[in-house]
Formats: C-alpha cells, structure tokens, sequence
DNA sequence: CCGCAAAGTAGAACACGCTCTAATCCGTGT
DNA sequence: ACACGGATTAGAGCGTGTTCTACTTTGCGG
C-alpha cells in the first residue's frame, strides 16, 4: 500500500527462468546440506515472497503467488517452507542479515554502550519503517509464530556486541545475555506500538534511551 | 491438551436452552447499549469461545464450533464480534479482570519495589499458565490486535502500584510510566518464550529479577 | 547406459475464517 | 391488533493456507 520498494528486494526482481549460478547464497536461517540448484531455488522462493510481502503485507504474499512467482510448484514451496510462517520467518533472516551487514559497515559511534545500543535499535527501526506494511507483517508473524526463531538472541548478541565495545560475545555473562535480550523485547514492543500509530521517533528514541541506560548501566 | 477445567470458564457449562435471566452481565470489555437478551446472548458467546479455548487453544475454538456450542447462528456469531480476533480480545479482558481482583485482594508483600512487581508478575505467570493453551491464544491475540488494548498500560499502572507502595499513580512521571511499561513488555516476552517451551518458572522469575531491579531502581 | 530414489510438477481437494442470501422471528410504536 | 424494521437463522458459497495424488524429471551409484 506504501512506497513501492522493499528495504529487502533491493535488486532482486526475481530472476525466472535461467538464473545465475550464485555459488554462497548466504544459506542465513537454514543449515542442513543442500545442492547448488536447491540453495538457489530456496533464494529464489524467499525473494519472491520478500517482494510480494513489501507490496500489501502478508495477505499479498499468497502462498499460490509466491509459487508462481518464483517459478515453482506450490508442492515444492510446501517442501521447502512447511508453512507459510516459515517462509516469513526466512524473510526476517534476511532482513536481519541487512540490518547485521549495515551495522558492520558503519558502527555506531555514540560514546556510552547505552547510546551505541540505542542508535542500533533507531537504525533498524527506520529501516523497518521504510516498509511499514512488511514491518507489521513480518513482526505480527514473528510473535505468532509457534517456531523458534532466533530473532530475540541474534538481537541480543548484536546489542551486546556495538554496546561493550571489542567485547567478544563469547565471554558475556548470562545475566548480560538477559539484559541485552530484553531490551530487544522493548524495542520489538515499541515498533508494536508505532505500528498502531501510537509512537513517533521521537518517543521510541526516548523510552529506549530511558530503558538502555538502566538495562546496560554497566558496559 | 493439558488440565481439564480452563481458569475463566469456572462454573459455566454454557445453559444452552432456557438461561436464566442475568441482570448485570458484566459488560467488561463491550460498552454501548444492549438489551438484556443481547447482553445474554453476547455472554454466552464469549463463554463457549473460552470454554473452547481453554482445551485446544485457539485452533480449537473454531467459529463454526463457537456459534455452534453457543447455540447461536454463525451469522449472529459474526454479528456479535466481527472476526475472531474479536472475540479473542473479549475472552482476555475477562481473564484480565480475573488477574487484577486477584491481586487486590492478596497484594505482594516482598520489601523492596522490585521485588514485588516481580511477585506479581510470577503470580500473573502463574495464573496464565494454568491454561497454557488459553494463554497462549490469549497473549497473541493480545499482541496481533489491531484494536488499541489498555493491556499495557493497565499492567505498568498495576506494577507501579505495587512498586512504589503508597504510590498514587497519578502522580507517576512519564519516565516511570515508560519503565513499568517496559518491564511489562519484557514480561510479556518471557510468557511468550515460556509458551514455546524455553523458559522454566525458575528462569523468568530470575530474568524477571535482573530486569525489574534495573528498571525499578529508584522506587 | 540403467535403474531408482529423491525432488519437482500440475492440479484437485480439504479446512476454516468469513460473507451473503432468503426466509423467519420478535418487539415496538401507532 | 397489526405492520414494520431490525435481529436471527440455516445454509450455501468464497478465498486462501495446507494436503494429497498421480505423474514426470533429475541426479547419481554401479
């Protein structure tokens, strides 16, 4: 319903009939052996709903649509996604790998841990705000989702990470896990909020500023 | 799936035929102007709906089988509460009513402001878990809604009752309101891991710890 | 090259939320 | 008493996620 490009699509217009032989197609969320054509099939698949979903949220992204759309049996989409959550699931992966990548090329440079974190967390919510339709979906679908997602810990390792510094993510402590962990979970509760039209930027940066610096006081 | 009897439900086998004729049917969650009858039929609805929930979860409650067991047409049902989502928020303001005069009338006694927005969260926890598979549908529901729920802020304004003792509410900064709230959403996020089975009482309660003494420090 | 298991395909079929229709019931104002 | 309008009903029907079936293609060890 919104602006018509995906934050994820990017240049992805989802090559049909003989597509390029990507050799790493960053496998991202699912492990498990896999040949080439199949790894690239399962890109294909998740670009193809990546891109319906950006348009009209998750009720555009059809499970028949997503099939035709990536040049696939709906069999075949069932075989790779058992269900239509997974394949949002898988769609948040590769959102989550961007994020992960934007952060790595430029870091935060706030100077307390607390203010790092924040700027990761507003970073990423303008970059989810940019598709509110995706963003609604995919966060809905992340909650709802029976299926252990990763979503919460990778968040965690990734506030931990810009917040101490050089500190090795090995070495933080499960308390520190904890607290990384639930700052996530106020964010994930502020976009909820912002999706309803009850937040502006303005609020969100503020409340995670108040809730950071108590949570990462001592980093 | 798990113990036979569901928290709300309590006496209530759903009077399928000739009711007997409540005056007051606790209009909870549905303002607006009904008659009696209405009002019965309304309550009877939301009955079988939280009977059904309450073993199966939410896939059990099925509107066929809803309208059905409330021996009501689906028409009516869909009359009544416009999509299932509905009638899901309506079966969580009883159970969100049930929690709260609880509360009131066994208040937390731990010494310290934290300590006791954490009792009463375990005690929430506690409440909810005894029907794991209501709970489950409930708490989602509660998050995918689109409809504005109080949910949030009655429970921050609950905690920050509790926490600061003799503490009016009214007299709460924003800022405190924001913790509480967030502590709640932290909360609410640990139900939701503990629901997919990677959390103990042990653990939230300790998370629960952590978190609370950090965000209500100054109380 | 052969055979065969795994993977893919087209499409029918099913389940369940939701909508629509036509008929009937019920209560209220005149 | 009666007519009228809104509520209710039984049931058909639609859309979309999911499953199933019968068939074909693919890739690989011998």
């Amino acid at each position: 319903m919104r602006s018509p490009h995906a934050v994820i699509e990017a240049a992805t217009p989802v090559p049909e009939g003989a597509a390029s032989v990507e050799n790493h197609p960053s496998a991202a969320t699912t492990p498990g052996a896999r040949t080439r054509s199949q790894l690239q099939r399962r890109k294909r698949i998740v670009q193809a709903a990546a891109a319906l979903a950006s348009r009209g949220g998750v009720e555009a992204m059809q499970m028949r649509t997503v099939a035709e759309r990536a040049g696939v049996a709906l069999g075949t989409l069932y075989r790779y996604f058992p269900s239509k959550m997974d394949l949002v699931v898988a769609v948040v992966g590769e959102e989550i790998d961007l994020l992960e990548s934007s952060i790595q090329r430029r870091p935060p440079s706030a100077p307390t841990a607390s203010g790092r974190a924040v700027d990761v967390l507003m970073r990423a919510t303008r970059g989810l705000m940019r598709e509110p339709e995706l963003a609604d979906a995919l966060l809905r679908s992340l909650i709802m989702t029976e299926v252990e997602t990763p979503f919460g810990d990778r968040m965690a390792r990734l506030l931990l990470r810009v917040a101490g510094e050089g500190l090795t993510v090995e070495l933080a402590t499960e308390d520190q896990l904890t607290l990384a962990n639930s700052l996530a979970s106020v964010w994930v509760h502020e976009l909820l909020e912002m999706l309803r039209g009850l937040r502006t930027y303005e609020q969100i940066q503020h409340r995670l500023e108040i809730v950071s610096a108590r949570l990462l006081m001592d980093f």
